[in-house]
RNA sequence: GCUCCGAUGGUGUAGUACGGCUAAGCAUUUCGCCCUCUCAAGGCGACGAUCCCGGGUUCAAAUCCCGGUCGGAGCACCA
């Protein structure tokens, strides 16, 4: 009836009729109502495709209320748009099955993880707006993960390997079982010794029985646990077996209660040593999904690439507004709701693409512009004189069409406006000031080698078809500078003018506003407020 | 090298499990027009895909089968 004009227009003539109606299946039977709903049914096809790119495609065996996900970052660098991906598809399965989600701190590796990160990593979930609803450590696990590695040992599927790493890889290629699989009566006193604190760093682990004729090189007896002698973030130095990803992931899977465990797909050929490790235990399965990785063209996700250009000075930090690093993303100006409708309207898929950042502005940009301060820079600022215009105090409006306040500005005979601009007027052309009245160029002239234009007022009316300009008043103007992030990486290599800086004057009024107030400088481009001395370009 | 995965307009995707309703929808980009005190937003429109290639099955294939090509991943005591 929403769509429905004429329906909506004689909607107290039909209430009568809906009430008796309502009535009329209130008074039958659950039984006789279930019936019908299913004749109706019929008549109406499921319209599928409604509001596509907003939500997900059904989950296979998903029951409403007992669907669970999970998100399990490694705690060893600043989250990014690749995570935002993982956990809002996460987030937004559980939320759809009226289910639960899950944020897993994979943290089984002390040479990577630091406290740092745990924090940057909730910080930035928080910021995206998803609530887990548990939130927890593979490490609060790590005596019931040694249990199990133990009884996988005792039952004799894994084994105590103590051969050198080379001999492991070379047996991997050969295909060979080494001895240390084959002797199980030495299993016990070496599960003992292993766990005794027996054997230093690099002298054992502990191997899957796998399969070493596979094809899938992931099956030939992978690593279960390591020994790595390092302190762990939460820990200290109390554990010294820590287990691999492929050992942790399954159980901690299956133990938390996880029905659908969605991964990136360069995991996709651990899915049988996944399995396999659930069915060995004996323990329940999740479904596992794949999904490809998101990351954008010339703005690598990679920490090889970006820790370099960190730790030589280039980057000076994980918010450069270059990098898709969540608080880059959010310092330059992108709301968390674009950066959620953009990845839902990505999809679920194998296929390994690059989506354009462009998609992602076009939604940030509609989304921001009804709350941004419409405000004047000028770059490069070139003098204008006005001959004949009004002077004091006058009011601008923040937004055209919302009501984001005003702002005073004292205006007196001396302006600036950007260069691109003033290298644009002619002599004789009208052109009007923005919100404030018309004028026409009188003459352009050189003092001191710089260029000053004079013109004359003409008149308050807008007119239409003639340029507006933005403007600053010379005695409101704020020396001010905006950085505008280009490309990091061109191809492969480092793009030396990846961040541009252009300066000139702005408003006064941007030294009162708080950094992160979103702005857009007319005719220059959406920023966001960094001091009250520049801001980060968001985009066009 | 071996194994696995992918391949729809410039870009990202929908559709592909149950072949016809789709010579293919949406978004983005680009370009017009309208609106507008912005080079933004909004409205309208246009350009743009023989659905990687070659065979086959079928009355009918983007959708099924076979064989290629190209791209990615794995072959870690990382996750």
């Amino acid at each position: 009836m929403s769509t429905k004009l004429d329906l909506k227009i004689s909607v107290d003539k039909l209430l009568p009729i809906i009430k008796e109606v309502v009535q009329e299946v209130n008074n039958l039977s659950i039984e006789r109502q279930g019936v019908l709903i299913q004749e109706f049914s019929k008549y109406y096809k499921e319209e599928k495709s409604f509001e596509k790119g907003v939500s997900l495609q059904e989950l296979a065996n998903a029951e409403q209320g007992k669907v669970i996900t999970r998100f399990p970052p490694e705690p060893n660098g600043y989250p990014h748009i690749g995570h935002a991906k993982a956990a809002i598809i996460d987030e937004e399965y559980a939320r759809m099955y009226n289910g639960k989600m899950i944020l897993r701190f994979d943290d089984t590796n002390p040479l990577n993880e630091k406290i740092e990160y745990y924090q940057a990593i909730r910080d930035g979930l928080e910021w995206l707006g998803i609530k887990p609803d548990l939130v927890k450590n593979t490490s609060d696990d790590i005596l019931v993960l040694h249990n199990y590695g133990k009884r996988l040992v005792s039952e004799g599927h894994a084994y105590i390997c103590t051969c050198t790493s080379d001999i492991i890889h070379k047996n991997r290629a050969e295909q060979i079982e080494c001895d240390c699989r084959r002797n199980q009566n030495e299993a016990n006193d070496r599960l003992h010794r292993m766990f005794d604190g027996q054997y230093s760093q690099n002298e054992a682990i502990i191997r899957f029985k796998g399969d070493m004729q596979s094809l899938n090189t992931v099956l030939r007896d992978p690593t279960l646990f390591r020994i790595i002698d390092h302190p762990h973030p939460l820990l200290g130095s109390k554990v010294r077996v820590w287990p691999t990803y492929d050992l942790a992931a399954p159980i901690e899977d299956s133990m938390d209660g996880v029905t659908h465990a969605l991964r990136t797909k360069e995991y996709e050929l651990r899915n049988e040593l996944y399995y396999s490790i659930l069915s060995r235990l004996k323990m329940r399965s999740p479904i596992l999904i794949e999904f490809s990785r998101l990351e954008f063209d010339g703005m690598p996700v990679s920490k090889r690439k970006i820790k370099p250009l960190l730790e030589g000075g280039i980057i000076s930090s994980w918010d450069d507004p270059r990098l898709p690093t969540l608080i880059a993303l959010h310092h330059r100006g992108f709301v968390p709701e674009a950066i959620r409708k953009f990845i839902l309207g990505l999809g679920i898929t194998l296929a390994e693409t690059k989506p354009p950042f462009e998609t992602l502005e076009s939604i940030n940009r509609k989304m921001i512009d009804p709350i941004s301060l419409k405000l004047f820079f000028v770059s490069s600022p070139v003098e204008l004189r006005v001959e004949g215009g009004k002077f004091g105090k006058i009011e601008l409006r923040n937004h055209p069409t919302q009501d984001l306040g005003n702002r005073e500005v004292e205006i007196a005979n001396k302006f600036y406006i950007a260069s691109p601009d003033a290298e644009d007027l002619q002599i004789g052309q009208k052109v009007r000031l923005m919100e404030l009245y018309n004028i026409k160029i009188l003459e352009i002239r050189y003092e001191n080698n710089k260029k000053v234009l004079i013109g004359s007022y003409e008149g308050d009316r807008v007119i239409q078809n003639i340029k507006k300009i933005q403007w600053v008043a010379e005695n409101d103007a704020v020396e001010f500078s905006v950085k505008v992030p280009k490309e990091l990486f061109i191809g492969d290599i480092y793009n030396p003018n990846s961040l541009e800086l252009k300066t000139g004057y702005a408003e006064s009024f941007v030294s009162k506003l708080k950094a992160g107030t979103l702005v857009q400088f007319m005719r220059f481009g959406f920023c966001s407020i960094l001091n009250g001395k520049s801001a980060t370009y968001t985009h066009r």
